[in-house]
DNA sequence: TTGTACGCGTTATCAT
DNA sequence: ATGATAACGCGTACAA
């Protein structure tokens, strides 16, 4: 058996209610009798209780952190982000990985409510729809909720996400800077909200350079490195392939260079733009010029939104934005050679 | 205010102690009462309080997850295997990242314990050295405590982990099957115990194939893109730089081939080997070559093992090796070209 | 089979 | 400044 706020109390010959006082409310008691307790504290090492604690305090500085894929390499640096910032207040995170398994998601969320964390994070974009998305609401009746890279209009759940369709659209633009007008994008699931933002940017961004859209060079696939190179094969057999890409992710990236280089092209022939900035990635093949959406900072922001809402800071905006950036690396080079631009 | 065992006791008209059987003991309930409980329990969205519970029966069926460093690519997915394994089993992860600080170490572990953890799990190789791993010692006299990739003699610790030795081995011999001879070795630090057992599978494999070892072939680097790249660099400033390398780890072996890319050459001229088969990794460049240590599965293992561990179950043995595996993909080739065979 | 009452380790509210 | 004591919600020995 554990040693308790009792065991303190006799040895330092006080009550245990000045036991429980130096720890919550050092300042109500005397600095003598503090430093007496303090010592036998030491001395036997004691630890308390965080499950009495929560029983009264109803909290027990615990998050739950739901994540739907740990395969995509844009999470483990978000969630280093989130777990930096929760653990300098002395937080933890409960680890729930659901493989996009909705029914997995609910049964942790019970799980979560159970074992009364004071706030639930969704890390990542989700499927749209009001029914999909309804327990979330529900949820956040009960307790803070804050989803990452995702939003939900109308409720009491807030956000922390990039401004996609900015992201996309600096990426074309610059793409078009290079000289490129045969622009492609390999898409992720439109029915998700990134992907759906980052179209409307592609979209726009062309629009705004003169550039007629063409159906053909936008392909929607798994936004792993899998969807990459099998769009990037159906760009290539087209009769006027692109000169260029844009890819909603890194992975996606890096898949589109694998096929690129297997047909025997090189960066110099065919620009790509990665999606996200996740650090291993963007050093691949030499550099990826990518949309950094800084996953660390996402992370950390996550952590500093949620830990306010805990302690029932008034937020004045839901939703935090990040403004996504450029960065130039050397996956894209002015338009020439194979390709017509 | 949430509602309690009590309020469904006076709404189904029992006793709490009734209640609380139907929860724990139901076959010591009358079928009826209990149909009678249940029906109000669902009703009134009954939830037990976890921290009551915990308060009495001190479970909570959670684990605690130290991992290093979250940006090691080998560790998502062997965390991915681990949580899905815990699951199961209605277990909790507490995911706590501690950037190889020994200090946020200690910070943790004491944390877990005031969280009443069933056990604690240490992903991932450690420096060697007594000191340094002696508050484990000291942590397993207390809770169930597995390691992932090391151990620790002569303590209630448990491990997971691949016969690194064997694997290193394993790697050279396909080399020299391929007529390598001038094989080159980027490690990590031997201070750590995997990078130590790889090192003498490494010399092993050369002895056993009459190879003669020759210091400057073998680097000590980090084991990331960014040592790899400057391992290879090293190697290929050599006068007589080898046509073959291991590379400790997936992302060291990545970095060496940008180092060899950018050289000029292809691994036609220079064959890779990596460690560990990290999902993503493997599939780039076409595809590495690797000896797998199944990440995925080390963690379901992990999760088996300090399940039973926790239950209570007699272990026959308290380490578990995995053997490694060559997946022979395309980074290597029959030597030829630029270099001496 | 069911109910009463106590204990788990804290914190909070009173007194003193 | 300090102490006694009642909660917090649940599990369980004991009694009925």
């Amino acid at each position: 058996m554990a040693i308790t706020i009792r065991d303190i109390a006799k040895k330092a010959d006080v009550s245990i209610a000045t036991v429980s006082r130096v720890l919550n409310s050092p300042e109500d008691v005397s600095h003598e009798t503090k430093e007496k307790v303090e010592k036998v504290m030491e001395e036997m090492n004691y630890k308390p209780n965080a499950f009495a604690r929560g029983l009264i305090r109803r909290s027990i500085k615990t998050i739950g952190l739901i994540v739907p894929d740990l395969n995509n390499l844009f999470y483990p640096p978000v969630i280093n982000g989130l777990e930096d910032g929760l653990e300098e207040n002395d937080y933890n995170v409960f680890l729930c990985n659901t493989n996009e398994d909705i029914k997995k998601e609910k049964k942790y969320i019970d799980n979560l409510l159970n074992k009364n964390v004071d706030g639930i994070i969704f890390l990542g974009t989700r499927p749209t729809g009001f029914q999909k998305n309804k327990h979330i609401i529900e949820l956040s009746k009960e307790m803070p909720v804050l989803m990452i890279n995702d939003y939900i209009t109308g409720a009491e759940v807030y956000s922390v996400m990039t401004d996609e369709r900015n992201g996309a659209y600096k990426a074309i633009n610059y793409l078009v800077e290079l000289g490129h007008k045969r622009i492609g994008f390999i898409n992720g699931d439109v029915n998700y909200t990134t992907y759906r933002y980052k179209l409307d940017g592609y979209k726009k961004a062309l629009e705004d350079n003169n550039i007629d859209l063409r159906d053909t060079y936008i392909v929607n696939e798994t936004p792993y490195e899998k969807g990459g190179y099998k769009g990037m094969k159906k760009l290539l057999s087209l009769n006027n392939s692109p000169s260029a890409v844009l890819a909603a992710s890194d992975q996606i990236a890096i898949g589109a260079m694998n096929g690129i280089f297997e047909n025997g092209y090189s960066s110099d022939d065919f620009s790509v733009i990665g999606y996200g900035d996740v650090p291993l990635i963007s050093e691949l093949y030499s550099g990826l010029t990518t949309v950094s959406q800084f996953p660390y900072h996402t992370g950390q922001l996550a952590a500093e939104t949620i830990l306010k809402v805990i302690n029932g800071e008034k937020m004045i905006q839901k939703r935090r934005i990040i403004d996504p950036e450029l960065k130039i690396r050397k996956s894209c080079n002015k338009c020439k050679g194979h390709f017509e631009c």
